[in-house]
DNA sequence: TCTTACGGTAAGTAATGACTTACGATTCTG
DNA sequence: CAGAATCGTAAGTCATTACTTACCGTAAGA
């Protein structure tokens, strides 16, 4: 999984619906396809970018393909986001301060 | 901030790059395309992609615009990942669960 | 075996995205 | 006021993407 595929497979709305349909339960493609406004191919070839950016799992069964969300990758993802807000929580803190030292108690305009 | 704006921009290393950048503190436009392999007017254009779907903020600085994170953005974009990551582990436990009752004990195949 | 259901892939298209260089607007400085 | 610095925007280009229809392989059922 990179960063890059994952954030992209997210971009797509019709990628994130996928994903809240299978947030339920694990389903197949022809099933997704009638929730969606796109046809069945569109949706086999989302399901591909998810599959290779580690969001969701396949577990052929019979003729039929199972689709089901992978929460290893979700919390990669999940990870990266927590990092970058610790970090802009610390900065923002950071920059609070500066800005106290730079008019201390009286503001001089 | 809507979550097709918020991904879409995330989907860009050079994107996260910047963002990476703004962690440590907040800086100018050139002094971001000095760290960038990329000219000085794409980094402008990708902080408006980044300013437009909420991850960033600007103050203007005299001639130039200090741009830094924006926590509260990176939040919404974090509960988004929390809601989906619990639902996926719910769904989960539960396919977990048929899986053990379509085989109870002993294995018949 | 023949047929049917299910799903991945090929090929084509219209739209979007990530860049570049060129230019214009605004604000400090001498 | 003149010049320089900083930045946003316009315009153009090449690559990618989100779809469509058409087709092919494969597993289940009569």
């Amino acid at each position: 999984m990179t960063y890059d595929s994952a954030f992209s497979a997210l971009a797509c709305g019709t990628r994130r619906a996928i994903l809240r349909d299978l947030a339920g339960s694990a389903k197949t493609v022809g099933l997704l396809a009638q929730t969606l406004p796109v046809s069945r191919p569109a949706v086999s070839q989302h399901l591909k970018v998810l599959s290779d950016a580690g969001l969701v799992t396949v577990t052929p069964k019979g003729t039929r393909n199972l689709y089901a969300l992978n929460p290893q990758g979700l919390a990669q993802v999940r990870a990266y986001l927590d990092e970058m807000w610790s970090d802009a929580l610390t900065a923002f803190a950071a920059a609070a301060q500066d800005m106290a030292q730079e008019t201390p108690s009286n503001d001089e305009n």
